[in-house]
DNA sequence: GATGAATGAGACTTCATTCAT
DNA sequence: TATGAATGAAGTCTCATTCAT
């Protein structure tokens, strides 16, 4: 007679309430900002109510910080991983290429609110943004561990700076992620990674 | 010896002001969001009160439109000036990012408005967004044109798909200008220029 | 001897704090207005804060809306049926008249709302001008039948158009009970209903 | 050479422009409502600028008091002087009716003016409102003569008490005036007009 | 576990009014 | 005579948050 729906139990519940919740505020700040989504929104989307998301988590900046959790477990961490587990500079920095395509096409929101909230919370001395720092952190130390290595192989290009090339790395990276999810009707997903990597590492190899 | 300051007549007053208010605007936005900025803030920033906003600019929106006027005058249309100026695809190319590039350094803020604006109304369907998308539509017109030109021409690369390239081109542009704009205490804007510039060209001239 | 006050039910604390609200802001849009009576005011007055007000009604003039659902409930409805009622013309104009006063003794404050509603809206091309204007119809198309009917029948003038009469009949009834209000306190309200029911049947029969 | 339409003397202008801003004010105010009037629409339909209405009069409430000095004169004592000439006190009431009425062809918005702000100001313990009080305290005096004097000479009913009777008349007046005003377009005044003196005056006078 | 009533700060906007020119 | 820049109070409305149930 059970339906096979019924959550039995709380803690099922719990758990289930909580993913919707996190879904459709991930979804919510992905379309259309933090500030410009409000609470109750994300519960409407999510089948609850306002007071739930103060339930399970004590404030709206919380809802995002858990995001961002799961952004780093989710996102970088695979990254920093495929970066690390490259032979050879070439091979780690089409790794950290490539490991960004697979987590964008298959966590694409998650990757996008990262760089969203650093737009939004740019300069905003708010703890979010501190966050969002060290998480960038990490992948930018990493890229300049490979470019340097690189450069000291004279796989690189040596006449580019490190900095100059790292930034370079993260933001077109950051850039055509942005611009791949806004335009992603028009766009051929894996042929714009080709186009991307193509033209990055032609660029970037020595000749 | 005389301070500078007696606007005498009220044609420069209007001048004046308008321009206060306009600057504030422009570093507010930028640097907060749109949004997140408060007409007061604007103003106070001004040296005005709110009042004069209302008087003239008829709502905040209308303030941010009539910055982006002056995206499209001064950083749209020299930009397209420069692709237009370009005797080969090659040339035409380099002129595009030059063009950037100089603007970047000099009207930096505009142009970030208008890629920043671009991700905050995002899916708004405000009237703000369709102009911020005739701005856009007219840079990726211009990039087309030169990028098909290029591979007719074989000069650029003909495995890659064209609004592949395009895309690419421009999520890079903005994505680094992002990036500079972020960490520009800590980047060589020239050297970051050069990088930019290097890799891209390498990566799209066929060999 | 235990206090009146302890809403348990949220359901009861729900409509107890409708009531007020509308209570408070029936007898201010009244007294003093529509535009001229702040939703701060409305809620002060029911004892609860400015968003109280928004959280019940979405807007000001859902509010005002609100109440004119009442009024076509509570003042119309019964109007219309003591016309209906009615076994001939005469009996039907003075059943008309007979309900308005009974409603003007006991829903002063909702008639008056219309009546002073139509007034302040007259012209505004606001939604709640067409709601008005939907009320006042129903009215003046049973005041037609009715003087119709009474004047095929001989027993109203046939000298007076049937549109002028019905006119003079709504005007002289809405001018009366807005100068009854204004003046309760030095009018003997039943003399100046059996003053004006005298008048206008005297002065509609036919002799 | 001289253009016929230059205002010659400074006098003149100085007229000229007083007249287009009470004109202007007069139309809005009774279109719109005094507080839904702002001063600058008062200015614009009068070709002038905002400063023009503060330099002539001093504030917004002096351009209405303002048009009620005229309706004191161009109405009001119009009325009266009807009144008084009347011999008997069915000629007077008739008087009173038969003026409003010429009055109410030519002078409506005036007329209109008074009704409405009567209404707007009811109760706001305004200066203004002390003033309509001035003004309809004298028609009331003059009413309240006229039916007494009738009732004496065993002309008007006895049975209404005086009170209530001028209260009936003015109320009906000031009613149907706006009724008509509010549905002028599909209504015949003078049919109007001879139905609301037929149905008063037959039934007022005693049988 | 979750709801929903209620608050209060703060946002955008309107507008009567003042004043230098 | 009249303009137009500018102010500041007040109004409508949104929304994150709290809390009793």
């Amino acid at each position: 007679m059970a339906t096979a729906r019924a959550p039995q139990t709380k803690e099922e519940q719990r758990k289930a309430s909580i993913e919707k919740l996190l879904g459709a505020a991930l979804a919510l700040f992905v379309t259309r900002g933090y500030q410009a989504t409000s609470v109750e929104e994300v519960a409407a989307r999510a089948g609850l109510t306002k007071g739930a998301v103060y339930f399970y988590f004590r404030s709206k900046a919380r809802l995002l910080l858990t995001l961002l959790e799961r952004v780093e477990a989710q996102v970088v961490a695979p990254t920093l991983a495929a970066i690390d587990a490259g032979r050879d500079p070439r091979d780690r920095l089409v790794g950290f290429m490539h490991s960004q395509s697979l987590v964008g096409a298959e966590r694409a929101e998650l990757m996008l609110l990262a760089i969203l909230m650093a737009t939004e919370f740019q300069g905003s001395a708010d703890p979010i943004e501190q966050r969002l720092d060290t998480l960038f952190a990490k992948l930018y130390a990493a890229l300049t561990d490979v470019i340097e290595e690189g450069k000291s192989a004279q796989v690189f290009r040596r006449d580019l700076g490190t900095a100059e090339t790292v930034a370079f790395v993260m933001a077109m990276n950051q850039g055509c992620f942005v611009e791949w999810y806004r335009r992603r009707n028009e766009l051929d997903g894996p042929a714009f990674v080709r186009a991307m990597r193509g033209i990055v590492l032609d660029g970037v190899i020595a000749r």
